[in-house]
RNA sequence: GGACCAGUAGCGUAGCGGUUUAACGCGCAUGCCUGUCACGCAUGAGAUCGCGGGUUCGAAUCCCGUCUGGUCCGCCA
């Protein structure tokens, strides 16, 4: 270490400090050298200060200040000053005073950087800012948000530490599953041909340490899938992953409510009100078009089917008459919208799954459409009565399967939200989304899937719908049948419009567990321990699993998870520092007797 | 797997309705400058215009392909 080591941090410095010799470690954050005095502005983690050398005053000092450029890492020994009359920096939190540099010592030069570092506001390609991460990482904005990560990660062990939960690791190295995503796999050298596979997450180790009587469990769990990516998507993400034994949905929803509020409270300074409101699955789908709705704004579907039915405009009737819904929403004031920006919301919502989207201006006049011909005047005045319609309001209808209409609207909602700026920032709306449903159908595979995850337990007093399916009449994925009726005790936490955590009560009987297995036509196998398991005295549980990348991104405003992981991946899961994936030593592979069979066109070495 | 956007000195951009020494700001280098704080002033270096092919007398500019980054759909909790 140097001989100047120090003993105060930059940022900490101010009128308290004046007299105090100070010794300071940091970077050169700007350097301004006026030919005679020179300006060193030091930074380290905690922030900013002046040192200021003077030719006369400290001549070896001032020569070596004057080879120092930026980001030059440096010691400093100096007397803590009031700047004189009418240099008081009001920008800088130390800008009352300066350090007189008397010794300095450049600890390491620094080559010219490929983007700045004190400039808050930059604008780099974001590959240069992963090319060179960890200079991206000592950028203020990215220090604060490392620093609420840390906080926030802090604040959950804080918590839940102190409501007796047991942090314990689960295995990195664990079986490969059929089901859900796509598994990262690891070759094994000791058993040839075979592969762990990295976990999608601890769900089964949690249920597991449950049947050993570890009651409450929690950890801050990487979670891996080989799934494409998106802006808040990553192949590694993390969660605080949470299971309790002998708890109901409610105590779940407390614990975790509770949770939040203490991080929020402890990081941000924000009080969350409690309890956060619930919406079942169903009445999500058919206000917001979405199981994650962002209700920060309003903008709801409005169901208009009985209203259409017997009108002339065939689409509408005919989706109606076919089992199908017709629904709207109210773009309020979009009335004045172009021909164009109109046609957009069209391809829009054509690219979310929509046939078509029916529009309707809404003029001081009367109702100006396309379709208006189609419509007598009293079905006109309904419609424009049940959608709310005032003069300069736009109307938009998709009529399809209701899971169809859903999405198409859904989307469009949270465009048309974003668009018209009807979505405050800074503030922080969550709500549980709750009674989703036990199973999906899936039309292409002719069969039923999970909805969430297999072992979600079923609502009590639907239990029996478990064995009435295999007896009913009903077409598979008809509302009918028993298995589409059937609801489950899944719950997902949505805040601003991101799913950030999702849960259930699990299955603890394994004969329920099995039935389910049964219906989904899957075998148990990675949960055959579990449900051996089972069979030894296994406690009702249940759980819940935050997603730590999403939470903390949405608290510190960051646009991309990537900018709350300290390396993240791009698009193509590559890692442009490090420059992972690459091609490995023959001679690994063959240790772990595996032979490479690139794609054809793939690129050669 | 598909759609769209972007790629021009170290960084951010302009030029793209074809022909100039490829322009501007920041950064960098050198010199000057003793109260600056995005210091200032002057001079200078720095670009095979992502890569490959094609059209043309002539391509950063038009066409095709490809790579990389991003956003979205599919996929994925």
């Amino acid at each position: 270490m140097p001989d100047l080591r120090r003993d105060h941090h930059c940022g900490e410095l101010g009128t308290p400090q004046i007299g105090q010799t100070v010794t300071l470690n940091g970077w050169a954050h700007r350097v301004r050298d006026l030919g005679g005095l020179i300006f060193i502005e030091l930074r380290d983690r905690s922030g900013v200060v002046q040192v200021a050398f003077n030719p006369q005053e400290t001549p070896e000092a001032h020569a070596l200040a004057a080879q120092v450029r930026s980001e030059y890492v440096l010691g400093v020994r100096g007397v803590v000053r009031r700047r004189p009359e009418g240099t008081v920096n009001p920008n800088l939190k130390t800008g009352e005073v300066e350090v007189a540099g008397e010794a300095l010592e450049i600890l390491n030069p620094a080559k010219p950087l490929p983007f700045p570092i004190a400039d808050e506001e930059i604008h780099v390609e974001e590959s240069t800012r992963l090319r060179y991460r960890y200079l991206d990482l000592r950028r203020a904005p990215m220090q604060r948000l490392l620093e609420l990560r840390h906080q926030v990660t802090s604040a959950v062990r804080e918590f839940l530490n102190g409501e007796g939960f047991w942090e314990i690791e689960t295995p990195l190295l664990m079986k490969s599953t059929p089901e859900g995503a796509r598994d990262y796999l690891v070759p094994s050298r000791v058993n040839p041909g075979e592969f762990y596979a990295l976990p999608q997450s601890p769900q089964l180790l949690k249920q597991t340490l449950m049947v050993s009587g570890v009651e409450r469990y929690y950890q801050l769990a990487r979670c891996l899938r080989d799934e494409d990516l998106r802006a808040d998507r990553q192949p590694e993400h993390t969660q605080v992953d949470m299971e309790m034994s002998f708890v109901t949905r409610d105590d779940i929803f407390d614990v975790t409510e509770r949770l939040w509020q203490h991080v929020f409270r402890k990081t941000l300074g924000v009080e969350l009100a409690l309890p956060f409101p619930r919406l079942t699955y169903a009445e999500a789908m058919a206000r917001y078009g979405s199981d994650k709705p962002d209700l920060r704004f309003g903008l709801e579907l409005v169901d208009v089917s009985s209203l259409v039915a017997e009108t002339e405009f065939k689409v509408f009737a005919a989706t109606v008459a076919a089992g199908g819904q017709v629904k709207g929403i109210n773009a309020k004031g979009c009335g004045s919208f172009s021909r164009k920006e109109i046609d957009d919301l069209v391809e829009m919502s054509k690219e979310y799954g929509a046939k078509g989207l029916a529009y309707v201006i809404v003029e001081a006049g009367g109702l100006r459409s396309p379709i208006a011909k189609f419509f007598r005047e009293e079905q006109l005045a309904a419609l424009a009565a049940a959608m709310n319609a005032e003069p300069g309001d736009l109307l938009l209808f998709v009529a399809d399967q209701p899971e169809v209409v859903a999405n198409a609207l859904g989307r469009l909602r949270v465009h048309l939200g974003r668009q018209l700026g009807l979505i405050p920032s800074g503030e922080f709306c969550f709500l549980w989304v709750v009674d989703f449903p036990l199973f999906e159908y899936k039309p292409e595979e002719g069969r039923y899937t999970f909805m969430h995850n297999p072992v979600s337990a079923p609502h009590p007093e639907h239990l029996p719908l478990l064995e009435a399916g295999w007896h009913t009449d009903a077409a598979p994925g008809s509302p009918a049948h028993p298995w589409t009726q059937a609801l489950s005790l899944q719950y997902d936490l949505v805040l601003n419009g991101s799913e950030v955590a999702s849960g259930s009560i699990r299955n603890h009987r394994a004969e329920v567990q099995k039935q389910i297995f049964a219906i989904l036509g899957m075998d148990p196998g990675l949960a055959g321990f579990l449900l051996e398991a089972f069979e030894y005295g296994a406690p009702p549980h249940g759980g819940i699993a935050p997603g730590l990348d999403r939470i903390v991104a949405i608290m510190g405003g960051a646009d991309s998870i990537r900018d709350v992981i300290a390396f993240p991946k791009t698009a193509s899961a590559t890692d442009l520092m490090m420059g992972a994936p690459s091609p490995v030593d023959p001679k690994q592979l063959q240790e772990l007797h595996i032979r490479v069979v690139p794609p054809p066109g793939a690129k050669q070495d």
